[in-house]
RNA sequence: GUUCCUGUAGCUCAGUAGGAUAGAGCAAUCGCCUCCUAAGCGAUAGGUCGUUGGUUCAAUUCCAAUCAGGAACGCCA
């Protein structure tokens, strides 16, 4: 990385200038007007050593330019005003990235010294309740994650982690033995009506939730008939899932769901009560997980319920214990919705507590998916907005704004009904809710997902109509060019923030900012009308490179690139 | 009530190494198709970064207080 580079150059000069290093840094400029990288730690050093700014940075200056390689990294390195260093690199330097980034694979990305394997638990399906907008922003901000995991060289496991044994199949259950319907009479619309019926029951009725929660306790104990609805139930559901996963291009290696976590709960009571941490409370089974440093008392982890049943702690804690046995994992991702940052917390500290796991567990919340009114997104009936609605609805708009959009391949409207909605969602940080409006989402000027489509397909016309060398080293042509190749080596920062932090939107960003330079480029720099051979060679081949990154950056977001706009 | 999150342009959002002139998109006004796709490019306008203190040479960024909005808070997931 270029950066890297930058500063191993810093280390040695404030080594030569025997100044203590504190961990200073070169960063990306903030005044591209000026800069590529900027230096600010003049002032602590002034701080640190009683001289002033200006005398340091003179000094650092000077210790640069007598690099001996100093005329291949840059171009300019010069002091400002109260005290900043500025950094304008070579155009060797940047023809030597942008070669570096065209050959190796991974775009030049380094590999990692350690490989370290990821368990990734996202998409959190529930059985039997339609997949709705909540459900595209788990599945999609957690595959982004994955992608850009496994690009940055480790590995991953993606985990569904189906919710498909709690309290809602046994409403579920309780609503088909009320109705009298028989099994093979039951299908996927009959279910998505079914739960929500029988779930606001519930809540008035105390009676009959005790009945649901009986009948979950006998599945969960293995009542046949139950287990044979239960199957029937998971197969309908999984399959309208499946669905619409793959409409998404979200993928996973294994479908576990907390069914599958069950063969566990005995093992983990085990560990529980040998390292006396199970309590009984109101009849209940408890772990407290109080630490010292809490200002104030958590509400305990519940084991098991006063009627029997498990609950979904116990599952997930069931879980970490079936994957560290399975997979060793150095780190487990849940990328769920923000609520759950409690109940996790939870769950993290029994597992350490019972020392069930030696990964590193990283809740990643994200926000919730909000409607105009600030509250989460519903449709005028009061539920929430099903995904299968929301891409006919994104699409049927899509084909309205021009006439050629209707004539286009299925496939094509679907990619590009994909890009749209990815695009809107992952731009957004991940952590914050954010207000879904459907125009908005529906948007194909700006930053959207049809801008960054376009842009691509229009540079890659110019790359398939002309003949060409790759030449991507020698002159640099003017500003817009050379913006473009800056753009382009900076992409290893942008990637490495987005793993970092588990941010997909580093990368949005990034793509953004290069297809801006990529329009930029072609709307000043007429190819079409080049008579310089080798500029326009250059050219071509700088285009052609700017098209591979976006392509492989638009992957990692899970969107591909249609036929024609 | 307790804890946590959020507050940046009219709207929707970036800004997670504390730095120089706080950035985008949409909406508004204006300009650019005899020229590789105008789903584009460019210009103008729009801001006391919720408020007040503190730390610092330097705070939208860190700390504290405060106001406003949201969320979570033992048997739903």
């Amino acid at each position: 990385m270029i950066i890297e580079l930058l500063n191993q150059k810093l280390e040695t000069v404030l080594k030569k200038l025997k100044y203590e290093n504190h961990n200073f840094k070169i960063i990306p400029s903030n005044r591209e007007d000026l800069c590529d990288y900027q230096f600010d730690g003049c002032f602590s050093l002034a701080k640190l050593l009683h001289q002033s700014p200006i005398e340091i940075g003179e000094k650092i200056v000077q210790a640069f330019y007598e690099l001996p390689d100093f005329n291949d990294l840059f171009e300019k390195v010069e002091l400002v005003k109260p005290g900043f260093i500025n950094f304008v690199i070579s155009e060797s330097l940047i023809n030597q990235f942008l070669q570096r980034m065209d050959t190796m694979a991974f775009l030049g990305i380094e590999r990692p010294k350690k490989v370290s394997t990821f368990v990734l638990d996202y998409g959190g399906p529930n059985i039997a309740k339609p997949l709705h907008v909540g459900h595209m922003r788990t599945a999609i901000v957690g595959e982004a994650i994955k992608r850009i995991i496994q690009y940055m060289g480790h590995k991953t496991i993606a985990d569904v982690h189906l919710g498909d044994y709690g309290l809602q199949i046994g409403q579920v259950i309780y609503g088909i033995k009320q109705d009298g319907i028989s099994l093979e009479r039951v299908d996927l619309a009959y279910l998505e009506k079914t739960y929500p019926r029988i779930s606001a029951l519930c809540k008035e009725n105390e009676e009959i939730k005790q009945q649901c929660s009986e009948i979950t306790r006998k599945l969960q104990e293995g009542d046949f008939e139950y287990q044979k609805l239960w199957k029937k139930i998971c197969e309908l559901s999984l399959a309208d899932i499946k669905r619409l996963y793959r409409y998404l291009d979200v993928s996973f290696d294994v479908w576990y769901g907390e069914s599958d976590s069950y063969q566990y709960i005995h093992k983990v009571e085990d560990i529980l009560n040998q390292k006396h941490l199970l309590e009984e409370s109101e009849g209940a089974k408890i772990v407290k997980v109080n630490q010292e440093e809490d200002k104030k008392d958590l509400p305990p982890f519940l084991f098991q319920s006063s009627n029997q049943t498990y609950l979904y702690g116990t599952t997930d804690l069931a879980t970490i214990y079936q994957r560290e046995k399975d997979n060793h994992p150095d780190f487990i991702l849940y990328v769920v919705d923000n609520r759950q940052a409690l109940h996790f917390k939870q769950v993290f500290r029994v597992a350490k507590k019972a020392d069930i796991t030696h990964s590193q567990l990283e809740f990643l919340g994200y926000g919730t998916v909000n409607g105009m009114d600030g509250k989460p997104y519903k449709t005028r009936k009061g539920d929430a907005p099903k995904l299968d609605s929301l891409f006919q609805q994104v699409k049927e708009i899509f084909k309205n704004k021009k006439e050629s959009n209707q004539t286009m391949s299925e496939e094509d409207q679907d990619k590009i009904v994909n890009a749209i909605l990815k695009f809107a969602d992952l731009q957004n940080s991940r952590e914050k809710d954010y207000i879904f409006d459907i125009s908005k989402f529906s948007e194909v000027v700006g930053k959207t997902g049809p801008y960054i489509l376009y842009t691509y397909l229009r540079i890659n016309k110019i790359i398939k109509e002309n003949t060409y060398k790759k030449i991507l080293t020698g002159h640099i042509y003017n500003n817009y060019d050379r913006n473009l190749r800056i753009k382009l080596i900076a992409l290893s920062t942008s990637l490495q923030q987005a793993f970092e932090y588990r941010m997909p939107h580093y990368v949005a960003d990034y793509i953004y900012e290069l297809c801006v330079a990529m329009n930029t480029f072609y709307q000043n720099n007429h190819i079409h009308t080049l008579e310089d051979e080798n500029q326009k060679n250059m050219w071509l081949s700088l285009l052609e490179l700017s098209n591979k990154v976006l392509k492989e950056m638009l992957n990692l977001l899970m969107i591909d690139v249609p036929t024609s706009m």
